[in-house]
RNA sequence: GCCCGCGUGGUGGAAUGGUAGACACAGGAGACUUAAAAUCUCCAGGCCGAAAGGCCGUGCCGGUUCGAGUCCGGCCGCGGGUACCA
């Protein structure tokens, strides 16, 4: 062999690997485990280049780690519930889990040549049932403990999917697969009780000191919690009082009235003998609550002809509103309206004539409102007009906490702390999901099924020619016996969110074929995740039902207390992008998009290989099909091998941003790799008695290279590792160093860049006559005593401008230095004749004169 | 609107407050070759200059510091998150 040949390389060391079984993870108390896992993808059926570089990233830790002693568990699997198999079904025939699994299969078979470290033994699929009959048992546990409950909620619908979405999975009003716009409906749902959590997860924020600070504080504005009062309005028809929320208290002196939600029980009460205001309940409902629409759509109120009084001053009396903006799902459903100091409620009082009065004005200002609301900034005092006499930051927790504490003292309101995060619902009308283990019982009610009885198997006769949930419409499937009185019941037909799989299956990974949901030895001696990789699109959803998950199994006894934040460290991957070439057709005007293989690159510019055509190049844009700008990471294994692949997406960009892929970035990996296998080659044929003249010189920069790529391996900066491994291979191609010290550099450089190219460092490991394994070879160290230079260059700044460099012994003192920078002749020359007031001698990095 | 992040050559990007532009792509020059490809060597922020060298330069304006891409204040631009949340 005298050449770079990949094809043959990988396939050979992957079994040898795979021979020796060098990645199974074995359960080793001797050892210090390290756990690190990317987020497992969907088996859509095709390896996008997005989970090469995720995986590869974490190829790169585990790898790593298993080199400086640790015992590495590295497991894969597939989240593979979900509504692509099912309209996958319907496009094409055929059936959710035949897709499904040989989807995974294919997958399987792109990942593997790869060449990641994968335990494959530990495999699984949230689909089997050997996984999600384990899941059903969880969901027992977690109902027992009180953690699961059923309620009637209004939900979002989505008319496409007919299916259920939780409000995280409505996006711009529509859902987030489907893209249908959504509808409010009544549905008895299943719930988990996450916001018994809201507080704890929103703490325990602080101590994940190993997360992103950018997903957690997404995380903790998606908790958001906020304190303010409540306060009880007493009608003027002596009904039952109207009770408001607000986050700021001040504001109470400047209500003018009052807006309930629609689904308020004022509102839906009074919908039933007014067709007026059923009108406005129902056209409330047609809008959603996210932030487009909410945006376009106008705020409206309706009056009820209801009033109260103010709790400050009684002789005033409010209107009650209903108010198309008011949720009820958030605070009270109820809120008072200041229009002085909030815009929306300003302009809410402008369209239907209520009256501004102020709360406050500024020192010294007391402008009134007319058509834009007065609201302090945080640190702005304001002078309010009654009882509150006093100059007060309004806006700042202190002045909140101040006003609740005067309306407490005077039986006004009282103090609430809310949060915006609502309970999960879980229940989807879908067939291709966990089914939930309970029946519904004539007599019984609703029972949870017996453990004896799971998994709860989904059936498999079924069809997808109707929209809907077949599991309704199956003849049988629906009937059992109730597990509490013996007599005939049905299923629960609704199945588990898609996001209750992916909750858990991180703790299923430490032993995935047990009987159980988690078995304790395994679970507490590989838990917690140490290195979690995935995307931030995953920085709320996913996230967040991990964290309550890890909870709720430990309060069931399946997790240790230690494991209640299971992902130790997290880290946020970028994307792989790729430029778009598109051009307009002649007649629609539409664009057309291109391959990049049908365009021909010349002076940034693109062209047509077919008939020279300009393109144009929008760079940078994400992976789509339908915009042809996918790679497949098939076609570079193929031209170019694994490690080629790997070498690519890991270098030029940080991991945490994006990375755009082009065709010359690919190709000039593949040579490097290339060089760097033909430098092996040469070193090997290398006459072993031959010695060199600078030996030193190469092994003080083996070591420094060692360091810097240890640190840019523990730091995810492997796009700076790499770029050492580029300056030490130029060292070492051009290094007149003999055949021992050659080999030694060469070997350190193969086990340095194993991590990112494990098949070529394997090979050159081999060539070299290595011991074993490179993989198993322990991770070099940097010695820093071979790092250390006997002289050092010292740039000279003349008033912080460099105007000379010296060469100095490294062990010269201050004043050594500052007479040798002094001698310069650059530094004379630039002094010109002046004398330096002051001289910084910062030993082993500058001198600067101050003149 | 609010919150967060980011603005560095033609491009991707380096740089514990200490020589800005490492490394790589694209580009240029040269070597090898009949030629091309491949490979190798060298050059390369901008301006002035034959060179030595000088001036300018990390979005803009100011500040702290012996010294600022880095820290602070203000602005502009881009990206992300988020919300009729009371």
């Amino acid at each position: 062999m005298d050449r770079y040949t990949p094809s043959e390389i990988e396939a050979k060391w992957q079994k040898a690997w795979e021979d020796a079984g060098t990645f199974r993870a074995v359960r080793d108390e001797s050892k210090p485990k390290y756990y690190v896992l990317e987020m497992f993808p969907y088996p859509s059926g095709r390896i996008h280049i997005g989970h090469v570089r995720n995986y590869t990233m974490g190829d790169v830790i585990a790898r790593y780690k298993h080199a400086t002693g640790h015992n590495v568990l590295h497991p894969m699997g597939f989240d593979a519930f979900g509504m692509p198999a099912e309209n996958a079904a319907m496009a094409i025939g055929g059936h959710p889990k035949e897709w499904t699994y040989s989807n995974i299969d294919d997958m399987v078979a792109q990942m593997k040549p790869m060449g990641f470290s994968l335990d494959w033994e530990r495999m699984f699929a949230t689909c089997d049932p050997e996984y999600y009959g384990q899941q059903q048992s969880l969901f027992l546990d977690f109902l027992e403990a009180g953690l699961v409950y059923r309620k009637n909620a209004v939900v979002n619908w989505d008319p496409v999917d007919m299916t259920v979405l939780a409000n995280e999975q409505v996006i711009d009003g529509k859902g987030w697969r489907s893209g249908a716009d959504v509808e409010r409906r009544e549905l008895t749902q299943w719930f988990f009780k996450i916001s018994d959590y809201s507080e704890e997860l929103l703490e325990a924020l602080d101590h994940l000191e190993n997360w992103p600070a950018k997903v957690r504080l997404m995380q903790e504005n998606w908790i958001g919690k906020s304190r303010g009062i409540e306060v009880p309005f007493a009608r003027t028809d002596g009904a039952e009082d109207i009770v408001c929320y607000s986050t700021r208290p001040d504001t109470l002196r400047g209500a003018t009235f009052l807006a309930i939600s629609a689904e308020h029980p004022i509102s839906r009460a009074m919908a039933e003998d007014d067709p007026e205001i059923a009108a406005f309940i129902a056209e409330t409902r047609k809008m959603d609550t996210t932030e487009a629409a909410m945006e376009k759509a106008e705020k409206k109120g309706l009056k009820t002809g209801i009033t109260v009084r103010h709790p400050i001053w009684p002789d005033r009396e409010l209107p009650v509103w209903i108010g198309n903006f008011v949720l009820m799902e958030y605070g009270t459903g109820a809120i008072y309206g200041c229009p002085a100091h909030d815009q929306r409620d300003l302009d809410f009082a402008r369209k239907y004539d209520l009256p501004v009065v102020h709360a406050f004005h500024m020192p010294g200002d007391d402008t009134e409102v007319t058509t834009e609301a007065l609201v302090p900034t945080k640190s702005e005092k304001v002078v309010y007009v009654d009882h509150f006499t006093g100059l007060t930051d309004a806006t700042s927790q202190e002045g909140i906490d101040q006003s609740i504490d005067w309306m407490e003292a005077r039986d006004l309101g009282t103090g609430q702390v809310k949060f915006r995060l609502r309970d999960w619902g879980l229940s989807r009308q879908r067939y291709w999901g966990c089914p939930i283990p309970v029946v519904h019982c004539d007599t019984c009610g609703v029972v949870p099924e017996k453990k004896e009885n799971l998994p709860i198997e989904l059936p498999d006769d079924v069809s997808f020619d109707i929209p809907g949930n077949p599991l309704d419409r199956h003849p049988t499937w629906r009937n059992c016996i109730c597990p509490k009185c013996g007599g005939a019941a049905l299923r629960e037909t609704d199945t588990m969110d898609t996001f209750v799989d992916s909750s858990w299956y991180f703790a299923r990974f430490t032993a995935p074929r047990a009987t159980t949901p988690t078995e304790k030895a395994d679970a507490d001696y590989w838990m917690n995740v140490d290195q979690y990789i995935g995307g931030i699109e995953h920085a709320i959803l996913h996230l967040l039902y991990s964290r309550f998950f890890a909870r709720a199994m430990n309060i069931t006894g399946h997790l240790s207390e230690k494991s209640r934040e299971p992902f130790d460290a997290l880290f946020t991957q970028g994307m792989v992008t790729h430029a778009i070439f598109q051009t307009e057709d002649a007649q629609t005007g539409r664009p057309v998009y291109h391959y990049p293989e049908t365009v021909e690159l010349r002076d940034g510019k693109a062209f047509l290989k077919e008939d020279g055509r300009e393109c144009q190049v929008v760079p940078s844009a994400k992976m789509s099909k339908s915009k042809n700008n996918v790679v497949d990471p098939m076609d570079i294994i193929a031209s170019f091998g694994a490690d080629t692949a790997r070498w690519f997406v890991l270098s030029d960009s940080p991991p945490e941003r994006d990375v755009e892929w082009t065709a010359a970035g690919a190709e000039a990996a593949y040579k490097h790799l290339g060089r760097v296998w033909s430098l092996c080659d040469r070193i090997g044929k290398m006459n072993p008695s031959v010695s060199g003249s600078d030996d030193a010189a190469l092994l003080r920069e083996m070591h420094k290279t060692i360091h810097d790529v240890t640190m840019g391996v523990e730091s995810f900066g492997f796009n700076a590792a790499i770029a050492k491994l580029y300056g030490f291979t130029s060292t070492l191609s051009k290094s007149k160093a003999g055949h021992a010290a050659m080999r030694e550099a060469v070997m350190t450089l193969a086990q340095l860049m194993a991590p990112m190219t494990p098949h070529l460092a394997e090979d050159i490991w081999h060539h070299q006559g290595g011991d074993g394994l490179c993989a198993e070879a322990p991770w070099p160290q940097a010695d820093p005593d071979m790092m250390i230079e006997d002289t050092v260059t010292l740039p000279i700044q003349i008033n912080g401008k460099r105007r000379a460099e010296v060469t100095v012994a490294k062990d010269l003192d201050k004043a050594e230095i500052e007479a040798i920078a002094l001698a310069e002749e650059a530094v004379i020359r630039a002094l010109d004749g002046a004398t330096p007031k002051k001289v910084i001698v910062v030993p082993g990095r500058i001198v600067n004169v101050v003149v």
